[in-house]
This record gives C-alpha cells, sequence and structure tokens, in this order.
DNA sequence: ATTATCTATAGATCTATAGATAATGC
DNA sequence: ATTATCTATAGATCTATAGATAATGC
C-alpha cells in the first residue's frame, strides 16, 4: 500500500486505476449528465469520487473548471479531425461525409452522453467561452465543407450548415431517448447530411463508398 | 388601486397584465432556458415574479411543480395537434408533413426556447414522468405516420422515425445557438424529414403543395 | 521540503413552513 | 370568512478556505 506521494485517502486510494483528478473528471461527468450541472454540488462529485469535498480544490478551482475541462475534452478531438481534413486533399463531399461520421462516432462513444453536456443553459456563463470558440472552429469547417460540397453561398449556406450541424447533433437527443441506437448511425447520419446539401442519390453512394474505403 | 383579493403585494402588483401564476411560470420559464433548473432558486424566481419568496408556494409546491407545468404547457398543443391528424383522411405523406411543420413552428415561437427544457438532465425525475407520458404519445404518433409514408416496419421504421423526430428537435439546438433562423424552417425541416424517410423529389414536392394548400 | 489528502468550519444560500396582515366578499 | 400576500426563520445544504496530517523525496 501508500503508493503515492502525500496523505493517503481516508477511503483507501482509487479502485479503479485512474488518478485521482480522472476519478473526479469521470464523476463529475456522469453526474453532470443524469442529474444537471446546477442539480449537482462539489460535495456529491467529491463523493462519487471518493475523496473530501475539500481535495476537489487541489484540482480545480470550482466545479465550473471541471465541466470546461470535459467540454474541451470532448470537442477539441472533433477540432483535430476537422483541421486534418480541410488539408485533405479528396473531394468535398467525402471529407464532409467523414467528418460527420466522425463526430456522430465520437458523440455516440464513451459511457456517458458526454456531448448532452452542450445543452446545459448553464454555458451560457463567460467562464465557458473557450469552450465555445472551440466548437466555433469546428463549426466554421462544416461551413467550408458544405459550400464546397453543394457550391452554396449566402444565407442559403447558412441554413444548410445549420441543417447539417443539427442533424449530427440530434444524435445526442436520440442518444438519450433511445437507450441503443444501434450500429451504422454514422453512415446513416453521413447520408442524410450530404442529401440535405443537395446531392442526388449516386452522388451520395460515391462519397460514402469513397469514405468507407481505406 | 387595490383590485384583487387578499393582501396587495409590496412591489405595488403586477406590471404585466398577467396573473401572479402566470408571472411566476414567466420568470421561471425565462430562468430554467437561460440559466438551468438546477441553478435557479425559488428566491431568484420570486425576485424576477416580484413576490416574496414564500408567496410562491401558494401556487406551486416547489420548483418541479412550475417545470413540469411548463413542460406539459408546451408539449400537449403537439399531443393535441398529432391526434386531430390521426383522424385525417389525408394521404399520410402530406399529414407527416403537417406534423413535422408544426411542430417546428410550435418550437420556434415564443419568446423563450422553451423545448430546450425538454433537454435538461434533471427530467430523469420521477416526477417529471407525467410529461415523458404525453411526449411518447406523440413519438407514437410520428412513428404511425412514418409507418404509413414511407412503408417501412421493424428496425427500420424506428430508425427513421428517430431521424425525423430529431431533425424536428434539433431546431431547439439551432435556435439556441443562432439567434434569428429566418422564415421557412419549417417547411425546410419538414421536407427534409420526408426525404428521410425514402420519399423522392417529386413525392416530396407533392405533399408540401398538398399541406400548404389551405 | 513537498505533496495530497484530511478535518473543521465560517458564511452564504436555499427550502419550506409558521404565523401575521391587508385586502375582498358575504 | 376567505384569500393572497407578507415577514421571519429553522434547518439543510453548499462553497471555499484555514490549517493539520501522513505520506514520499531529497
Amino acid at each position: 500500500m501508500a503508493r503515492g506521494r502525500g496523505r493517503p485517502r481516508a477511503s483507501g486510494g482509487p479502485a479503479s486505476g485512474l488518478s485521482t483528478e480522472a476519478e473526479i473528471r469521470a464523476a463529475a461527468a456522469r453526474l453532470f449528465c443524469t442529474e444537471g450541472y446546477g442539480s449537482t454540488s462539489t460535495y456529491k462529485i467529491a463523493q462519487a469520487a471518493r475523496i473530501s469535498q475539500a481535495t476537489m480544490y487541489h484540482y480545480f478551482a470550482g466545479k465550473h473548471e471541471i465541466l470546461l475541462a470535459l467540454l474541451l475534452d470532448t470537442v477539441r478531438p472533433s477540432v483535430a479531425y476537422a483541421a486534418s481534413l480541410a488539408a485533405s486533399t479528396e473531394p468535398a463531399a467525402t471529407r464532409l461525409w467523414r467528418l460527420c461520421a466522425y463526430d456522430v462516432r465520437l458523440l455516440l462513444s464513451g459511457e456517458e452522453n458526454l456531448g448532452s453536456l452542450y445543452l446545459l443553459p448553464e454555458l451560457g456563463d463567460e467562464r465557458f467561452a473557450p469552450f465555445h470558440a472551440e466548437r466555433q472552429r469546428l463549426i466554421e469547417t462544416y461551413r467550408e465543407l458544405v459550400a464546397a460540397t453543394g457550391d452554396l453561398a449566402g444565407p442559403d449556406l447558412a441554413a444548410v450548415t445549420s441543417l447539417v450541424f443539427g442533424l449530427v447533433e440530434s444524435v445526442i437527443l436520440r442518444r438519450r431517448a433511445d437507450t441503443d441506437l444501434g450500429s451504422g448511425m454514422d453512415a446513416r447520419i453521413a447520408d442524410a447530411a450530404l442529401r440535405v446539401t443537395g446531392l442526388d442519390e449516386a452522388a451520395v453512394n460515391g462519397a460514402r463508398a469513397a469514405a468507407q474505403r481505406l
């Protein structure tokens, strides 16, 4: 026993192999997703992470910092993937298909429905601005790909981008409603997204085939 | 002055023509939508409604009852409209188009984005079961209309219904993101919903024309 | 010496109730 | 008498900090 630096935990140490910080994140993620951010106290988080409430402050300056960390962890992989696609030379339709499918898989992965954190009304608080900035970058890439895919511009471009992004994020709502969404949801949504940009069936099939090759 | 029964308000009475109960609802709706349910205290609601905190309990047994009232007020018109459509003799595609467009308009109407209340994690609490029951009835009608529109059954029916319902509810997310979604969103989404059920362009155009006639 | 944890707690906030008060209605 | 409101408050809960403690590392 006693394999850390500071004072040992009263509870006997982390059961999982997780670090204390990771345990706090995991506990907060579960509570925020199932009971809400405002309804979850720092005390409840600490209890779920099996530490004292005061210990939480050693890692985070408050509840809001935990939420911000969770949000950034969730959105950053998308932004990184989108950036890699922006540099690719594939046709725009194929890239858009890939991005939609990737984001859907991401939103459906993991124990908790972390995407549902995006929906918390509390995110209006300015302390979450860093998250909104990242998310804006992601939306920007969607807009560029939609523009290139459907040869759109102006108000139509904005409207279609919004529909496409909405379709992707609707899996957050559906994951809540249906406990199991089955597989193939990524392809289903990516197909639907391309249709919404105005591509015909043949073009959609082509983009799907190209994206799934490799 | 003094035009009510009980003791007059310290604040001087309702500025708007609203009843006290309506003022409480309106204040709570705004706060729940913008700051979250768990983050809103009964004290803040009372303050916004310009009554004392204790007076709130004369109308509602607690915060949860206000939220339940708001949820039921929002979902019931949809359920009623869906029921009226179920009794109609129009083609299924036309009825599905109408229902989608109606729900989108409803979700985009009003001062607050009340649909966003559907997304609160706190709704898991059993006290909101009456709301979930109503919502389930609405989804059931969507399923019937999707089945009749696309001649679907089994797992495909469930998946397509989920996509269609997700498309409609995605306006909740989009209304949050974009302050103004412009007009024509109802038709846009209804069109997209029919496409998702597998109808071709001609059939979609026909259903739209039929629904918009009258 | 440094670190991670703990216990204890002050002060803020929040909920829910008890009981008083100021109107109208009968 | 009934009603709608108020003031006051007990008790619960919650946040954030101060300061003690029990490990490792040097």
